[in-house]
DNA sequence: GCCAACGTTGGC
DNA sequence: GCCAACGTTGGC
C-alpha cells in the first residue's frame, strides 16, 4: 500500500453538502457526475482507497473547508453516464469501454469550524500555494499535499 | 492541427 | 447577475 494521499474535492453545498454527507447512510456517497479528463485520470491512476479528502463547499456563502473525508472505494465506472434520464448522461460513452469514473467517499469528521476561502488565501505559509486558492482553478477535484492538508486540520480545530 | 465560438465553473 | 478563466467542440 503507498503512502497516503490528499485530495479536496468541490462540491456544492445546495447540491450535496458536507452535512448532508455526514448524515447519509454510511456517512457514505457515490462521488458521480465528474467529466473532466484530468479529474478521471486522478481517480483511475492516482487515487487509493484510504486517501484523505478536505470537502470544499463551491457557489457558496462563504465558500470553503466543511468537513474531512476519505476516499471508500476504489474508482469504478460511474453510473450516471449510461443514463438517458441523468443530467450527466453521455451518449459517447460505451458501456464495455466507460468514459467516466466514480468513487465512494465517506465522512470522517467535523471539523470544529468552518475554514473559509479568504482565511485559506490570507493564511499564507504551506497554504501559500494551494491550487484552491489560485485564480480560475475548475478543477472540481485536485491533490492537497500533507503540509496542506495538516494546515488545514489545524485552521478547523482538528489535531 | 489551428483557433474561434461556446458552455461551464465559481468567486465576487 | 456579472464575468474571468478555461476546457471542449467543430469548422476549416
Amino acid at each position: 500500500m503507498a503512502k497516503r494521499q490528499y485530495w479536496l474535492m468541490k462540491s456544492e453545498p445546495d447540491v450535496f453538502s458536507f452535512d448532508d454527507l455526514w448524515k447519509a447512510k454510511k456517512r457514505t456517497t457515490l462521488w458521480d457526475g465528474v467529466r473532466n479528463y484530468q479529474v478521471r485520470n486522478f481517480m483511475r491512476d492516482v487515487m487509493q482507497v484510504g486517501d484523505g479528502v478536505l470537502y470544499y463547499h463551491s457557489n457558496a456563502k462563504p465558500a470553503g473547508i466543511a468537513g474531512v473525508a476519505e476516499i471508500a472505494s476504489a474508482s469504478y465506472p460511474d453510473p450516471t453516464q449510461f443514463d438517458p434520464a441523468d443530467a450527466h448522461y453521455d451518449p459517447r460513452s460505451e458501456p464495455d469501454e466507460p468514459r467516466w469514473l466514480a468513487v465512494d467517499v465517506r465522512a470522517v469528521e467535523k471539523l470544529a469550524r468552518f475554514v473559509t476561502l479568504d482565511e485559506l488565501k490570507e493564511h499564507g505559509g504551506p497554504l501559500a500555494d494551494m491550487g484552491v486558492i489560485r485564480r480560475g482553478n475548475r478543477l472540481s477535484v485536485q491533490p492537497v499535499t500533507a503540509a496542506e492538508w495538516r494546515a488545514v486540520r489545524r485552521l478547523g480545530g482538528l489535531k
